[in-house]
RNA sequence: GGGGGCGUGGCGGAAUUGGCAUACGCAGCGGACUUAAAAUCCGCCGUCGCAAGACAUGAGGGUUCGAGUCCCUCCGCCCCUACCA
């Protein structure tokens, strides 16, 4: 036996698969198509732990369905425009495009010396022209259908990446989500994907995708973050309660309390707010609020506790349902970006509103109150207002009954409640509001104000406006060679900048944003089906044939940003008619993050496991298994060298096995002899360690199957394990009491169940060891026979009540009543005299006898 | 504040539908082989107990012949999100 030396095996196989194109797609058989994708990597440094984990992950689900008998679309690619470039391009003194495409090179290196099964020839990197060039064309074709737009509006603006932001990509307390500085708000005219038309489907089409894990449902369903509601117009009105012309609009989810409205909220932010107070007493008062807010908010944010600042304007409107006059007040915990920027405060049914209240001395007048509350006795029946303040604690805001409501009082109040829809029907019948429905969810903001990206097909005409770039006049094809070190943006290249009007021939420029890396990334995964076309981003039927993706596997911080564009974009373009389905991803695995005692890798913390470094000294397959074994894949994993070393042993030991089994003497590098036979064993014993082997192997075959199936790697691979402790057993009958072709096929079994995982040292075995004939990765999954997995006989445990007093063996065909009466005998001696009150057979488990 | 998840040996973790809790691995302990070590192989390894046995899945209660799993109450931890009107 040669030893194992994965060193010299792994790169051998590598090459010998690239040559024999194993892992390329082979399109037009009648196989059913099968599509795994791992979310593509940024080209940032060198590979990582992470990357390892999340495409071993990919990889054996790769491998395991081709031996299932799929057709497997497995590609890879590279996420390559993005910000990062440009500042490793100024330290560097290099170009964004240079350091890119080196870094490319070295992942792609990597990913090939880690064994990856993919179709190396649909490689997509977004910032090629050839796929650029098709967002461009996806881009216009959007703008046709209305869901672009250009205009202006309150965005988020990092002044260290120097770009706006989608709100996406500001994390909490206001943080840029590539540089954490804090951003700041301003107002600019922008480009924006209308991803708002879509956030009813968004939402629920959530439903539908049951293969995702529920907390990114979740995450998304919250973001998307809808309310049923009213919105409810107030009209301005003097001191004397004569109203204006002018109204402001509020949205609310809880129309039922609005009895309770004792004073009116703007944003600082609202752009009424100023002619409001223009030349009025209140104006300084206004104004020193409105600057608290706009300076401090991301300190005072992070601050937990807030105070609540607000400023009372001077002006007045008219409550619809009743028409009282309510004074309107702006408030620094009302935010312009929610509903309208206006809320009528109701401080009995609003904790902030209640807060405010007692803040600045307002009346709060319950409106809505549980049945169980003091006040309820006083206040049931009360139509007319009886009591203006209240001696609780906090606001209530849960359902509960009207009350001093006029008509309404008495009835169930609460989100959604019949008091609510009372009173908007009332409102709808005076025209003063109606029911309707608000998001979350803002547009898609997806310029940028950088040079590294995908240039927006956009220009700018004194005659014509803005004008997009004719189809026939794509790609828009950005510079590789800007000096960004130097400043060079696009604007500053001539060549790129100064265009002729497509319409009408004027002299004219270019659009110099680029678009948010994002547009890229939501939709590579189509492009990946038909990666060579030069005619369409991809052809009709290819896109049918393999998608929707039928498993994605990428880490949990794209579960709102990358995900939800890229539903987004799926449905956009199923309505221009190039898609026919409604979701990208039909199941999504979120893995779990590699770190180091409890921390995440980081070069900055100098705390980095280094791949390479794990590969020299144990081989890519031991690493592989090892991030596979050591936690579920949802799992955070953190780094264990000791475990490492064990999953190498374990490796070992499947190599020393093979030759074992097939007959060879196993030696280690000294010549010492590691066969162990055990001479005393006859043949009646050798038959049955041949039984108990059969039926293990089936067993496994059987428990492997279902554990990739549900993605159980962790557990797969100890049934592996166990599968080579039994054959260990086996491996003690002396080789004349052997049975011979059980042991090949226990030996040829162990392989197959094991190339998903370990694809270089079971290529080795399977072709070298066995001299079979062909890649051990075309070969068929092993069949398992349940019936083969079932012993003749079987231990039952025998509970007397609720414990487990006795053990009877009876052999595994045998009836209940037997199993009955067996029991019965095995325990007679415990249950004595005693009558048996009830007796509850278990086939193959236990027995449970009720004395 | 809202939402999601979790609590099992010294550690990572297993237990698919309510059916013998702690599989598999790591660490540890003992033995074989060796002049010795490494490697390898065999065995032990929840707690208490000499043993028979008793007790153990965060705590307490419930349903059930039977609960880590289902229900209720409480405690603790993690993640996401947030002046969302």
């Amino acid at each position: 036996m040669l030893p194992y030396e994965p060193r010299e095996i792994e790169p051998r196989w590598q090459g010998v698969w690239e040559a024999s194109r194993l892992d390329e797609v082979r399109e037009g058989d009648d196989k059913p198509c099968y599509y795994v994708l791992e979310m593509f990597p940024y080209p940032s440094g060198d590979v990582h732990m992470g990357h390892v984990r999340n495409y071993s992950i990919g990889d054996v689900i790769s491998r395991y369905k081709r031996m299932r008998g799929f057709n497997v679309l497995h590609p890879i690619g590279w996420d390559s425009f993005g910000l990062p470039a440009e500042n490793a391009a100024i330290k560097q003194d290099s170009t964004p495009a240079e350091w890119t495409y080196r870094n490319i090179e070295r992942q792609r290196a990597s990913l090939k010396q880690l064994g990856f099964s993919y179709d190396w020839n649909r490689t997509v990197i977004t910032s090629d022209v050839n796929y650029y060039h098709w967002g461009q064309w996806i881009f216009l074709k959007l703008w046709e259908q209305g869901l672009v737009e250009r205009r202006s509006s309150p965005v988020n603006w990092c002044p260290s990446c120097k770009t706006v932001l989608a709100n996406e990509q500001v994390l909490g307390e206001g943080a840029c989500w590539r540089c954490g500085s804090t951003v700041e708000r301003r107002e600019l005219e922008q480009w924006f994907f209308k991803i708002t038309n879509y956030a009813q489907e968004l939402l629920d089409d959530l439903d539908t995708l049951e293969g995702w894990p529920e907390r990114v449902r979740q995450m998304q369903a919250n973001w998307i973050g809808r309310s049923t509601g009213a919105e409810i117009d107030f009209a301005l009105c003097d001191a004397d309660k004569n109203p204006s012309d002018e109204r402001i609009t509020v949205f609310t989810t809880r129309p039922d309390t609005l009895f309770g409205c004792t004073f009116f909220l703007l944003a600082p932010e609202h752009p009424l707010v100023k002619r409001l107070v223009e030349g009025t007493v209140f104006e300084a008062e206004v104004a020193r609020v409105v600057e608290l807010a706009a300076t401090a908010t991301a300190v005072e944010r992070s601050k937990g506790e807030r105070k609540k600042n607000g400023a009372f304007t001077g002006r007045f409107v008219v409550n619809p349902i009743n028409g009282e006059k309510v004074p309107i007040w702006i408030a620094d915990y009302v935010m312009m970006d929610y509903g309208t920027g206006a809320v009528m405060a109701v401080p009995s049914g609003d904790q902030r509103d209640f807060e405010f209240a007692r803040a600045y001395g307002l009346p709060i007048p319950p409106v809505v109150i549980a049945e169980d509350d003091p006040l309820f006795e006083t206040l049931y029946e009360a139509r007319e207002r009886k009591l203006d303040d209240v001696t609780w604690e906090a606001a209530f805001d849960g359902a509960g009954v009207m009350v001093q409501s006029a008509e309404f009082t008495g009835m169930k109040g609460g989100k959604d409640s019949p008091g609510s829809q009372a009173v908007i029907d009332k409102l709808a019948a005076q025209g003063a509001g109606r029911a309707t429905v608000n998001f979350r969810l803002r547009d898609w903001l997806i310029s940028r104000q950088r040079y590294w990206g995908n240039p927006i097909p956009a220009i700018y005409c004194d005659n014509c406006g803005i004008v997009p770039v004719p189809e026939e006049d794509l790609p828009v094809v950005l510079p590789m060679d800007a000096d960004v070190a130097k400043g060079e943006t696009l604007a500053s290249r001539p060549e790129f900048y100064h265009v002729t009007c497509p319409r009408c021939g004027a002299a004219a420029h270019r659009e110099t944003d680029t678009m948010d890396t994002f547009t890229c990334s939501s939709w590579y995964y189509l492009r990946y089906t038909d990666p060579h076309n030069t005619a369409l981003p991809f052809a009709r039927e290819k896109v049918d044939a393999w998608m929707p993706v039928d498993q994605y596997i990428g880490g949990i911080e794209h579960a709102i940003l990358h995900l939800l564009y890229s539903r987004f974009f799926t449905k956009a373009l199923r309505d221009i008619g190039l898609l026919a389905f409604d979701e990208p991803f039909s199941n999504l695995l979120t893995q779990g993050m590699v770190k180091l005692n409890g921390e995440v890798m980081s070069k900055s913390k100098g705390n980095v496991i280094a791949p390479e470094d794990m590969i020299a000294r144990f081989g890519v397959d031991a690493l592989r298994l090892y991030t596979l074994f050591m936690a579920p894949p949802d799992k955070d994993l953190d780094w264990s060298q000791e475990g490492l070393e064990g999953v190498s042993r374990f490796v070992n030991r499947v190599w020393r096995s093979a030759h074992d089994l097939l007959g060879e003497t196993v030696v280690d590098e000294e010549g010492t002899l590691l066969s162990l036979y055990d001479e005393s064993l006859d043949a009646a014993a050798a038959a049955a360690r041949g039984k108990e082997l059969n039926r293990e192997l089936h067993r496994v075959i059987g428990k492997v199957t279902a554990d990739i199936d549900r993605f159980n790697f962790n557990t797969a691979i100890s049934a592996v394990m166990e599968l080579v402790n039994t054959i260990s057993s086996y491996l003690r009958v002396p080789l004349a009491l052997r049975d011979e072709p059980l042991a090949h096929r226990a030996a040829r079994t162990l392989v197959l169940l094991l190339a998903p995982f370990t694809p270089h040292i079971c290529e080795e075995l399977w072709q070298v060891v066995f001299g079979e004939e062909g890649s051990v990765h075309l070969q068929s999954w092993p069949e398992f026979d349940p019936k083969q997995a079932i012993a003749d006989v079987v231990e039952l445990a025998v509970q007397i009540n609720g414990k487990v007093r006795a053990r009877v063996t009876v052999a595994t065909s045998a009836t209940e009543d037997e199993v009955r009466e067996a029991s019965l005998a095995a325990a007679a001696s415990l249950i004595g005299d005693k009558p048996v009150k009830k007796l509850v057979v278990v086939p193959g488990k236990l027995v449970s006898i009720v004395v």
